[in-house]
Order: structure tokens, then sequence, then C-alpha cells
DNA sequence: CTGAAAGCGCTTACAG
DNA sequence: CTGAAAGCGCTTACAG
């Protein structure tokens, strides 16, 4: 059997309380007896047993991690990688991570993560277009939570956001810059809070330089909800057909750009000679897709990670005021652009 | 406060033996009390906790599932979906999953996972070409175990199989049907023995048809010990240069089978035309790939069902003799042949 | 069929 | 600085 906390006290001639107190070193113990305890506990290799720990702290030690359904019935990486950077930092301070998906249409009552329903987490982590219906439930349970990569407009939530605003704006003036005059966007729908500054760093972009500012509003494909393939190769033939003067499509993630590089090639263009193109996210994919995707590289193992440390300061204050931390994103060039 | 055990019992009328006993339905309890505190459970929304219930019964409720890293090195999906076809299982019977990862080079001492190191799961889930001092150490401290897609030569242990032999063969027999004479092979090392069961397959199939067998051996590429892209690149590039008569190359991985596309492009082959491709694991990548990929269909969520079933058993058997089962595969043909 | 009691392995006031 | 004791919320023989 395993070595209990018992064990160590009576072989290091001290209570166990002694043993706790060194164990989570809290208040002072003597050098020495703290030295005995210690080598002890090696010696046995003696871990504390997690369940008896949290029973008596009455604490989980997980933290929930919901992805948003949508970012994996594409290529699922996105999230995936977030996951490393706050396994990485929960690791540090011994928290496990239990993962799960919601649905888009979410009925609180029966899809209620089972870490949830069954307050197993000490705190959740949500990634992407959550339901808004989840997170009232979290707000109305008192259950602390970080939003990454969503917000709710008008609410005051704890989150890690990505730099739409600016990454959309410095790549639209990259292709300024590259003698591009016809700059079109290709995008989902403006109501996700990050496409709406994807949009808006678009536009900013192109009147700040003056260029094709009299276009903007017929350049612009936002029809859809989706940000997937589809909506790209949709939107890339409809902006050729109605514009074939258009000489760049920014897109505002890297799928919906593989799907505008797609209805580019059926509608007889050349990516990047005829149309450059540049997306936003940089999935793995990119560099595997032809031409390889110029993109916004968003560091996921970083927002993972930050996303981590953000929740682990709300559970430890719990009356802290919520506040979004905003993570910069990198041009990246490749050939697509 | 969430309610406890005592607060059932009090407003049932009864001890919390009884409550226990209607949660864990064991024995035998009066109807009429079971759905009278059934009914309070509900009311009052109640759930046991976690940690107490595990404390007491000295389980964790957890079981871990460790990914060879060199799975997630390329697209990481194929452990990813198998991860939910698992979460599925596990749900059914109230497991947690504990994600990580192992490295190649392994040390027993310092890499250990965390979960494993403190004890806190019940058994685990290993898929990919795991650390040898890994599965060692748990058969050494009798922690129950599943291998995915990986054995030790000459070992017995409880493990989930694709059927490669017949994957391969199959899609080796399709090519010789279609017609083509020249069919080679790219692979990685033979010492997996996933691997080598598909390569045992290729070869059958040649000399079972009683096409090509004289060349097999100059026509079999499998120097390196990935399973890369660049590997496979180089293996098609290696093969077309000494033999151009070539016009059909299987490969043991569909990553494989995507470097080969590429080597042959820059070799001035057409794929399918010149040369047909088939691949092995059906990754998402497979049907964004230009052209899309031929390969063999992995049941990745059946895999992951299926461990986790297997696993449970042996959690709840100990003495049960090892096993392996095998899941079939199924040929997908697409573009590239 | 039901209850009283011990026990699982920790933490944490409270004394000293 | 250290220890005795209570308590966290369950399960499980054991009586009855």
């Amino acid at each position: 059997m395993a070595p209990t906390i018992k064990d160590i006290a009576e072989k290091a001639g001290v209570s166990i309380s002694t043993v706790s107190i060194v164990l989570n070193n809290k208040k002072q113990v003597s050098r020495e007896t703290k030295e005995r305890v210690e080598s002890i506990i090696r010696e046995m290799n003696y871990r504390p047993l997690h369940s008896a720990r949290k029973l008596a702290t009455q604490t989980t030690g997980n933290i929930g991690y919901i992805i948003w359904e949508g970012y994996f019935s594409e290529v699922e990486m996105f999230y995936s990688q977030i996951f490393w950077g706050m396994e990485y930092a929960a690791r540090i301070n011994d928290y496990y991570i239990l993962l799960t998906t919601v649905k888009e249409k979410f009925n609180p009552q029966e899809d209620l993560p089972r870490f949830l329903k069954n307050k197993d987490v000490d705190g959740v982590i949500l990634v992407g277009k959550v339901p808004g219906t989840l997170i009232d439930y979290l707000d109305l349970q008192q259950i602390p939570f970080v939003l990454i990569d969503y917000n709710i407009f008008q609410k005051k939530y704890n989150s890690i956001q990505m730099d739409n605003y600016n990454g959309a704006y410095t790549a639209v003036e990259h292709l300024i810059l590259n003698g591009r005059k016809n700059i079109a966007f290709v995008g989902g729908s403006l109501f996700h809070p990050s496409i709406k500054d994807r949009y808006r760093g678009y536009k900013d972009a192109l009147e700040k330089n003056n260029v094709n500012v009299a276009k903007i509003a017929e350049y612009s494909y936002c029809k859809n909800i989706e940000t997937s393939r589809a909506v790209g190769e949709s939107g890339a033939l409809y902006l050729i057909k109605e514009h074939p003067e258009i000489d760049a499509i920014f897109s505002c993630t890297d799928h919906t750009a593989i799907g505008v590089i797609e209805g580019l090639q059926k509608a007889n263009k050349k990516v990047p000679e005829d149309v450059s193109v540049i997306g936003f996210d940089d999935i793995p994919l990119a560099i595997y897709h032809k031409p390889k995707l110029s993109t916004l590289r968003v560091p996921k193992m970083e927002v993972g990670k930050e996303a981590f440390k953000l929740l682990h300061e709300i559970i430890n204050n719990p009356g802290m005021a919520p506040q979004s931390r905003v993570l910069g994103v990198d041009l990246v060039i490749r050939e697509s652009s």
C-alpha cells in the first residue's frame, strides 16, 4: 500500500499536523523537523492522496475546458494548441484539466457538461463562441470562468483576446504596401466580436490609407454566420463575379481563406499573382496548403497559459474585477500574398 | 451550500446509509423508500461529492490518456478523435480523462506523467509508439493499461489494434485490380509493429496476385524511422529516380502519402494519372489535400470507445488475461488513386 | 430492509 | 513550534 500521512508522521516521530504543515509549507516549522520530515517523504516516495486533500479543503483541483463545437468541425488544432498551453500552466499549479465540448444549440438543463453538473471543477475556461445561456449559468452559479476569443457585448467578463483589430489592420496595410488597390473582405458573422474587430481593422486600414474607400461596402462579403471553407469559396466566387478588379482578399479566418483560394481558382484567378489572400489564426493547415497561406499568427500556447493564469487569480481572489487581457498577433507572410 | 448526503437523509427521514444504498443501487431497498429518497435527491438537485466518494472507495475516478509526442508533431487529429470516442464511453461510466504527452526519449524518473506520479488515475490508455520504459513502469506498478496502435514484440499486453494487415492487403489489391503493375511501398521503421503489418499486407497482396514479385525488395523504401512527409517525399524521389516505371505507391501513413505526392510532383509525375497513391489512417487533411487522398479509414471514435471499455473491464477484473482487440479499416477511394 | 458506527486520508482551528 | 481532536462527505461491514 502507498504510505499515508500517518506513516510519515510515525516514522518522523511527529504528529500528522506537522507533516501536513510542511507539506503545504504554511506557518513556521523548525528547520530541523522540516528537513527530517521532508527527507522521509522523499525516502518513502509519499504523495498526499488527492481525494482526501480535496475533501478536506473543499476544492476539486480541476478546471474545465469547454470548447465550442464549431471549433473542431473543421480541423481542430486551434483549441488543441491552447490546451497544451493551459496544461503547461496547470501542471505548475497542480490542477487537472477536464475537457469537453458544447453544441451550438445548448440547453442548460440537458447539455450541461458533466463536470459542471457534478461541480467537479473550481473554474472553467471557454474557447470560442460558446452559448450565452452557458455563460449566464456560470455567472449565476458564481463559477469562476474566463472566455477565450469571445465576449458578450456590453458585459464585462474575464477574457483573453487576440489583438484582432491591429492584426487585421497590419495585414491590410501590408497588402496596400504591396500595391494592391482593390482589397476585399470575406468574413463570417459580424456578431462575433472577434470577427467584428477584424473587420474594423480592415476598414480602418483602407480609410487611413485612403485606398479603396468608396468600395468598402461592396467589397465586403459578410453574409454568413459561419467562417467555414464553404463560406470562403462562395464569397470569393461572388466577389470576383461582381467585381473582377479585386486583387486582394483579407479573410476573417484561415479556414475561410482556404475556401477563398479554392473559389479564386475556380474563377481562374491565380493566387497570389492575380489576387493576394491573407487569413487569420495560423492553423497548422496553413503551411500544408498550396499555396502556403499568409496569415496572422495567434500565439496559441500563450493564450492557453494566460487563460489559466487569469482563471487561477480569479479563483484565489473571488472579489476581483473582471478584466480582459489581449495578446498580440504576428503577420506571417508566406506564399498566398 | 450544496446539499450533502446528510441533508437528503434528514429530509427523507432515513439514515445516510440508506441514501448511499439507493445512490449506488446496491442491495435491496424497499421500493417506497427508494422512490422517496430519489425524488428528494432530484428535488434538491443533489450530487455526491466526488472527492468524498473517491476517498471512501479508494479509487480516483480518473483514467489517464497518454499520447506519444510524435503523434502531434504533424497535424494532431488522430489522437484527438480517439479522445472523443474515449470521452463518450468514459462519460457513461463516470470517469474523467486526464490527458498528457510523453516524449520519445523518456526517463521514468523525471518524465513520469504527473497523474502517474501522484497515483491519480485508476488506469491508463496509451496511443502510439510510447516508450518501453513507461510500459515497464506500468507493468511493475500493476497499473491497468491498454495500448492503442502499438505493441511490444512477444509481450502480451492489452491492446486495441487496427487491422493493418488486411487494410494494406485490400489497398494493394485495389491497385492491382486497377491495372497497376509496378507498385511500391514507402514506409517508416519496420520496427513499429503496425507499419510492419502494413508492409506484410503489401507484400502478400503482390505475391498472392503474382504481381511485381521479383521487384518487391527494390520497390520498398523503408529506410527511416519516421513516417513523416519528409520521408514520403524523399522516398518518392528516390524510387522514381531508380525505377521510373513505378505506377503506384502504397504509403504507410497519410502523412507519408502527402509527402510522396509532393515528391512525385517534383519529379513531374501526375497523381493519379502516372502514379496512384494510397495512404493509411484517413487523417482530416486527407480530404483537404489536392488531390484528395485515397486511404484506409481507421474508425477513430470506435478505437477510443473500445479502448475505454477494455480498460474498464481490466480495472474491474484484475486477474483478466491480456487480450488484443482488432478493429477493421475501410478502403476509401478518393482522387489520388 | 434499515441504521449506528467506523473508516477513508487529509486540513485546520485551537491549545499549549 | 507542535499535537490532539474535530471535521470534510462519502461507503461499507455489521447488527438488528
